[in-house]
DNA sequence: GTGGTCTAGACCACC
DNA sequence: GTGGTCTAGACCACG
């Protein structure tokens, strides 16, 4: 079963584009494999205090990439193989990367003082 | 005369907050200062291409912030005293330095590995 | 026994309205008469190729509009009297006639026009 | 300007396929025009007392089926071809006429009976 | 003012 | 219990 322990709600971003995100994270960790079971709607959408059409959002547009299985009356699966699972982590990597060497070079960091800069905050 | 020579606008964000948070890396980075002239609102929609609106909603949080005074029939200036600098600076970095670090650590990787990454991209 | 031979699901509507349709018009046709068998949940469900909860909620309202018996371990039966007869006849053929004339209303028909239209569909 | 003046919400049937079906008909009569404006999805959601996302839905569909045109901040009008005039006559009508003969057949109606019980509600 | 999207709650059919 | 659909209200960007 898919954890969502951690998860929290960030204002400005659309709550199924997240959940989308929290997903994919855990294909780039490993600790979510395909056949994994996922929280069904009614659980997770009373898990993160959401609608549940916010859920079937997401899970939709997984379904839709490919990366899950859905049945009217049954349990969704993760379902992946190794080329998307590829594909995700290369997808995800890559734009949390460009997204905060931009945000850092906008802000005048050099190199050196941005990763310093996350270095610290690792430790939280 | 603020910059936004580089500004691409990103879909699935709200674009007025795209223009908040631009100027705020600006004020960061030290490019945008107080007294600096801020482009009317008719220049800068036409410039990246938005609606007006869009850009006077961006102004009026700016103005409700304390960062911006526009006065009718007059240019539009920065005003910033130290402790807004100080603040939006650390807000800033703060916000996406917890960002990348969590996203880094939802997706399993280690500090070395998050910082070499980061290194990678740096150079593009 | 009620025959189910030519039953169709329709597309868009509630499957149990359609199977209370069904019945209706049989009673309206007089193949369906008081004390007549119906077909338990489990072999029209089956027949239907539908859920039995979506059957049992049909005979539930059936039975709440008091044209059928149900009871528990026994057969159910249709148990109609003159005035439940006369008063679904009436209700259907009223909605259905009134359906139809509006709509060709609508689409601009003369009455004359609308008759033959019916008239060349009935040899179908 | 599309005309919903008589229009009114039938129970049981997704109200946004009443609206479609209401244009279609005007399209039908002739009532409706390639070049109409279509009412806005505030004006009409407010006219029928429904949700504006309702008519979004239907004014959608239309556009998927290459029935109206819609653009941001502009009046929807209608864009209709001969093909596409002649391709919904044809269903409308079709899909009427089928329904109401086979209605009246599984009600064990003849055609004379069938056709003056029109004939009669015709004069309402 | 316009249309487009996101979130929300209720209902339907299925297992 | 499950997922799918319809209706509802608020917000965003546009002219």
């Amino acid at each position: 079963m898919i954890s969502f322990e951690e998860f929290i709600i960030e204002e400005g971003i659309p709550i199924y584009l997240q959940v989308i995100r929290h997903i994919k994270r855990g294909i780039v960790s490993g600790t979510v494999q395909s056949g994994d079971e996922v929280p069904s709607r009614r659980v997770l959408s009373a898990l993160l205090g959401v609608n549940p059409n916010t859920i079937q959002k997401a899970f939709r547009m997984l379904e839709e990439e490919g990366l899950m299985e859905s049945h009217a009356g049954a349990k969704s699966l993760m379902a992946l193989d190794e080329n998307q699972i590829a594909r995700v982590c290369r997808e995800m990597l890559d734009s949390d990367a460009k997204n905060v060497v931009s945000a850092m070079k906008q802000m005048g960091l050099s190199k050196a003082d941005a990763l310093a800069l996350i270095e610290t905050y690792w430790e939280d």
